[in-house]
DNA sequence: TTGTAGGCGTTATCAC
DNA sequence: GTGATAACGCCTACAA
């Protein structure tokens, strides 16, 4: 293999200085004359020349990486918001550093710190759970930090927060709509923001009883992303055990709700016709299991690219621009109408 | 925020040489002095320093990033690769740049001459779908490439291959076992080596009929993860249209499988009563679908540790200790035993 | 429009 | 053990 060429070849071969390389290979619409850009064209073909972004990164201290940090890529929702965050930045000409912090706050340390002395800009942390004297710390250094769905994000680093209150609204309305009056609440540990919104807007609408919100004890995002089904499964029998038998069951998201419905039929339960189950995300494995699932449509794709673009934006120096995502109610098989009206 | 504090603000404040500086920092085992270190140590804290990567990186002409190419994150099997890439990555000291070629050839040549411009040492490269020309081209500049499961890849860079074949016999041998002689194969097209060698590893043990080989028509890896799921659902009534009708169905993955269950059910034939289904992957999913499926476990997080070390030990130069991966059988609810025998 | 030269932060090669 | 100092590849005043 040989070295590399560097600008200075080209500028020798060409027959011109390196500074009118560089500006040719910079975009930054310095003119270069038509001859000069022609003859420096053909001499980088010929040697292979590709500008060292290095190079340029030391000199003008501006790298075109940003860190995405996430929880775990196994949430099946995250994979959506990669690929949102990865299509806007590439259009922008950026591209991704990759973390999964498994919830361990000194991993998430670890990486922040490590992107800074990569010179990286900005970070994108979903899911955020680090400590807010670190966020504050590294945006005081001159990193752009930029939540997605955190709680105590807000007061040390700017978020992009998903409504989730009014995702619980919405899926509320639905249930009331289908007759449903006395619904359970099954959730992981109200440890995250979003949890407690869904909550709180699923209470606005209907009436929650106390005993209704079922919560798991532990948390290990750690753990295969088969746990929250297995959760949801155990937690169908304190469903089951309530007095006043619920006619519906809402899960956190869906893969909770994939395993109440599990639990469920394994206890004999049929799912819709002896209870409902809904859930939020809308992930691919909603539609997939039978019953298919009611859910709300958390739009990831979506809200990676706005993340990205938002971030960018303040890698930038620019306005950005906010943009609402609005939640969406996706009806399937799971619920149905109970009380007999039928007026729809 | 104050500029970065630099090697020479350390040394200057430490009263050393920035050699001296540099030597601390770089684990080189480079003698330094006790005295010096510690004044060394308590400046940089001081003046909060941290070494500039991106200098180091001019210098020694030496990156610890490592490019990682998948055709989409959203396929579940690679999320398992990637954190196991992920963690032996971390150990090692490297960071993972994801890109998603969507299986674009265009797009993944852009993100391979990108990386190569930000002097990255190495990319795995799962799913390779791009040229052969390229991936020697790039070879010849001194990148190590790694291909994992691909066709091609053979000829022109390193690749770890898992051995689907042998999964497609452990399956074939399986059903065999449980008294299936008539079974179908369904696939989306044989276009990648995987698919090729799962269907020649259950061949060889199971005598399948050309008829009952339903290859789908079109493949379109940029659409959703449901994809694959729809085309099951759908290749499901060519499986019931024959005139043999088989006892088992095994699909090229799990998804896949999911759908053909899925389709098989609405046209009111059970899993496992009426037909068995079988897949391959052992995603997730697999675990949580009614009933639950029958797989190999290709263990994705093993692959991709394996290939991070891989890579790994080629960029450094090391002597790469060749491990071997082996599929195994999950057993689970979706394939039942025929034929009465039942001498387990 | 082009060229010269200094410097970005680090490491490596010498001397000492 | 330590210290000067010359690179690494590029950009950018400044001068022409």
């Amino acid at each position: 293999m040989a070295k590399r060429a560097t600008i200075t070849d080209v500028a020798k071969k060409a027959g011109v200085s390196v500074a009118t390389v560089s500006r040719f290979f910079a975009d930054s619409g310095y003119p270069v004359s038509k001859q000069a850009g022609s003859r420096i064209q053909s001499a980088a073909r010929q040697l292979d020349y590709t500008p060292n972004v290095v190079g340029r990164m030391l000199k003008t201290n501006t790298s075109k990486d940003i860190g995405v940090i996430i929880p775990t890529i196994r949430n099946p929702f995250y994979p959506e918001v990669l690929l949102g965050i990865e299509k806007t930045a590439a259009a922008r000409g950026y591209q991704i550093l990759l973390c999964n912090s498994l919830r361990n706050i000194a991993t998430e340390k670890k990486y922040i710190d490590s992107l800074y002395q990569k010179q990286v800009r900005g970070i994108i942390i979903a899911g955020a759970d680090g400590s807010a004297a670190h966020y504050r710390e590294m945006t005081l250094k001159g990193m752009q930090l930029l939540a997605l769905d955190s709680d105590e994000s807000g007061a040390c680093c700017a978020s992009i927060y998903y409504d989730y209150r009014k995702s619980g609204v919405i899926m509320a309305r639905h249930l009331k709509e289908m007759g449903h009056i006395n619904v359970a609440f099954v959730t992981s540990p109200l440890t995250k923001q979003s949890r407690k919104d869904i909550l709180a807007g699923v209470a606005e609408v209907l009436d929650i009883r106390r005993e209704n919100i079922i919560i798991d004890g532990t948390e290990l995002e750690t753990e295969s992303g088969i746990y929250e089904y297995e959760m949801g499964r155990r937690l169908s029998s304190e469903v089951l055990a309530l007095k006043a038998r619920p006619t519906a069951v809402i899960a956190v998201n869906d893969i909770t709700a994939a395993g109440v419905i599990k639990g469920l039929s394994e206890s004999g339960i049929r799912v819709p016709e002896d209870m409902s189950v809904a859930g939020f995300d809308n992930i691919d494995l909603s539609a997939m299991i039978s019953p298919p699932l009611t859910t709300v449509n958390q739009p990831g794709f979506e809200t990676g690219a706005l993340a990205a673009d938002t971030l960018i934006d303040m890698i930038e120096g620019k306005e950005t621009e906010r943009i609402n995502i609005e939640p969406e109610l996706i009806k399937r098989a799971s619920v149905s109408r109970i009380g007999g009206k039928k007026h729809e």
